[in-house]
DNA sequence: CGCAATAATGTGATCTTATAACATGACACT
DNA sequence: AGTGTCATGTTATAAGATCACATTATTGCG
């Protein structure tokens, strides 16, 4: 059993095979690319895709990332701590990765109280180049 | 005229119309709802509105929201300093506000430059209540 | 166990958002 | 007129997401 399988407790069947092809990727994928990838294992319209991905975002195993309609698994170990705040998108190479900064979570916070605004939900997400993509590295 | 047919210094007629639309709002639209309401004016197919749209969010006159799919007229005056860093999002009455900080900017640049990422976009967009929507206001 | 309630799944159709591809028109300069 | 460029118009289609409804598992409880 590899790696990528493992963690499924309280997973059913489709969202550990969603959460495996996110898991195997080392980029954010598409809802429908997710379909082509379970074709062989019995997948055969999105609302399979959607539903597992509902779910899984729910409980914090996943990320949606907004300005790409695309997902990622979430790169902390165990998935406790929902702690991650912003993502960092590679437009060369398309990985991501996951920012928890108390800093940027603590003026968010200031910046909602000043105007009496409630947060929800934050979406942060900064494109551009990773370390090992910028030329002059 | 109305107040929200001027500033069109620059912009074709189609741009134009793409702005006042969204100008009259008081909530994003889509590209969509866009064409819709300028079907009177002349407007047929998607890629009028997305064109218009390209070129209006590249001037800055317009920001277009990730997290919705939509997109909005800058609230700026003369839309000169392209400042804005982030988006409160109501998600009762569906205003959107422009944010300035530039302690969010900074902490940014620093996020980034601890890893090494250069940004060329940062989107920042805060879902919630607005001050008027808060139950217990 | 037996059965109802609930959750998950399968499936087709539909809806929304966005872009590709190609043709036309308008103007600017030579 | 010739040509370059940019905006526009138009058809079709790609890509992303949801609805509606039928079916199958799972769970909880008498």
């Amino acid at each position: 059993m590899s790696v990528s399988e493992d963690n499924h407790s309280g997973l059913t069947r489709n969202q550990g095979l969603v959460l495996d092809a996110l898991s195997r990727a080392d980029a954010p994928l598409s809802a429908y690319t997710i379909l082509d990838q379970l074709r062989d294992a019995g997948f055969r319209a999105p609302p399979q895709v959607y539903r597992a991905l509902e779910k899984l975002v729910e409980s914090g195993r996943v990320h949606r990332l907004e300005s790409l309609n695309a997902f990622v698994a979430c790169q902390h170990p165990g998935c406790d701590g929902h702690t991650t705040v912003a993502f960092t998108i590679c437009e060369q190479c398309g990985r991501v990765a996951e920012v928890s900064d108390t800093a940027l979570v603590e003026r968010i916070r200031e910046i909602a109280d000043a105007s009496g605004f409630r947060v929800s939900k934050s979406t942060v997400e900064l494109r551009g180049l990773c370390a090992q993509c910028v030329p002059s590295a």
